[in-house]
RNA sequence: AACGGCAUAUAGUCUACAG
């Protein structure tokens, strides 16, 4: 059974969720208990797989197989929960984990401060934080990064940097983590400078920077409209050593031209990144339909749509969908937005908001008059409420 | 007391009005 166990951990520990649940399920079958030590390492399988509600699943099983879960049964759960963005019923088992008496542990926190993070709420991420001191769990590195990272949504440098400032008074060191999510956090404050400050102060300090701080500040760069800085950073990227662009770093510098109404350059840095041997994603592509579609160049964003369909392993998404509807619309296209609007639709995807809003622009701009009611009425029998 | 299980960072889409 332990070795069981420890397979079934392997399982986890190689992203392969499937078989982990498969060997849990077998060891069952061989009339084997599994212990709570496996049972944990199968609600991590499904943790990293995204499936909450197979983690969820999973203990009850284990209850109903009259194992107690330890706190850590319940912190691979509750990080299920926070991945997956399942904010309720986090709270609610966090609530149980303090009704059956455990201890909840930095781990507990870390993942409800998570939650809290998905949701931009870094009010609360900050009174977890004076709750678990309270309850006497010390903070570490970890917390400290989720909560800055919790910071990030609405832009709340000011709060970031003091947790940062905290950092320093506990003598704890900041990790590439902590930079990064600094980054991040400038990005959406639209301090680019800022940001690449903390990337240089990164790149002084004896941590080593990875792609993940430098995708971060291109994507700060390119919220700030400084394009030829974004791409300056993709290329220093590709001069570092041990680091490589990646497919973010290129959808960040793709989207920071597309902000800087450079389409060409957005369209030049997707066939670049197909030479250096990168596949590019369906983000990569949107956002070069998205630059050409604010520049005018509908035909060009039809053709880049065209080879999401053909893409081995691509398909349009809605967001896709919706840059390309878009660049119709701005090219009084309203006829061709109208026929993306109904391929979307056959092929299974749901339009949104955004969707309406760029048709009934098509119509608008095209002084369809009739054809934009028309779609407002379609968009509320659709259950979609006008903004 | 030890052992197999737990947490954190990066990218894309719309409109009007105001500035």
């Amino acid at each position: 059974s332990f070795m069981w166990g420890t397979a079934v951990a392997a399982c986890a520990r190689a992203a392969r969720w499937e078989e982990a649940v498969l060997l849990h399920h077998e060891m069952k079958a061989r009339g084997m208990r599994p212990d709570k030590v496996s049972y944990s390492a199968v609600i991590t399988a499904c943790d990293r797989a995204l499936k909450w509600q197979v983690a969820v699943e999973l203990l009850q099983e284990m209850i109903a197989s009259g194992i107690m879960p330890d706190i850590r049964a319940y912190n691979s759960v509750l990080s299920a929960l926070a991945r997956a963005g399942n904010t309720k019923l986090a709270l609610e088992l966090f609530e149980r984990v303090k009704r059956e008496g455990l201890n909840p542990t930095v781990f507990t926190f870390a993942s409800l401060i998570k939650c809290f993070a998905n949701n931009g709420d870094w009010k609360q991420a900050l009174l977890l934080l004076e709750d678990m001191r309270i309850s006497g769990v010390e903070p570490n590195l970890v917390t400290y990064n989720s909560c800055i990272s919790a910071c990030e949504q609405a832009g709340r440098l000011d709060v970031a940097q003091n947790l940062f400032n905290e950092l320093e008074v506990l003598k704890i060191r900041p990790d590439v983590i902590t930079y990064s999510a600094l980054i991040s956090t400038c990005e959406k404050a639209g301090e680019w400078r800022q940001a690449l400050a903390y990337l240089e102060a990164l790149k002084a300090s004896n941590l080593k920077v990875n792609e993940v701080a430098y995708n971060a500040a291109i994507a700060a760069c390119g919220r700030g409209y400084q394009w030829r800085k974004a791409i300056d950073l993709l290329r220093e990227l590709s001069d570092t050593e041990g680091l490589k662009p990646d497919v973010y770093s290129y959808s960040s510098a793709i989207a920071a031209c597309e902000r800087s109404q450079r389409w060409q350059d957005a369209v030049d840095l997707l066939e670049e990144m197909i030479q250096k041997g990168l596949i590019p994603n369906v983000v990569c592509f949107s956002s070069a339909i998205s630059a050409c579609s604010k520049a005018g160049q509908w035909e060009f964003a039809m053709k880049l749509l065209q080879r999401l369909r053909d893409g081995q392993g691509l398909t349009p998404d809605l967001i896709a969908f919706n840059a390309c509807i878009t660049g119709c619309a701005r090219s009084l296209q309203w006829e061709k937005a109208l026929e993306l609007f109904d391929e979307m639709v056959k092929c299974g995807i749901s339009p949104d908001v955004i969707t309406f809003n760029s048709l009934i622009n098509a119509c608008a701009r095209a002084s369809k008059v009739e054809q934009a009611f028309s779609l407002l009425k379609k968009m509320e029998s659709s259950g979609i409420t006008p903004n």
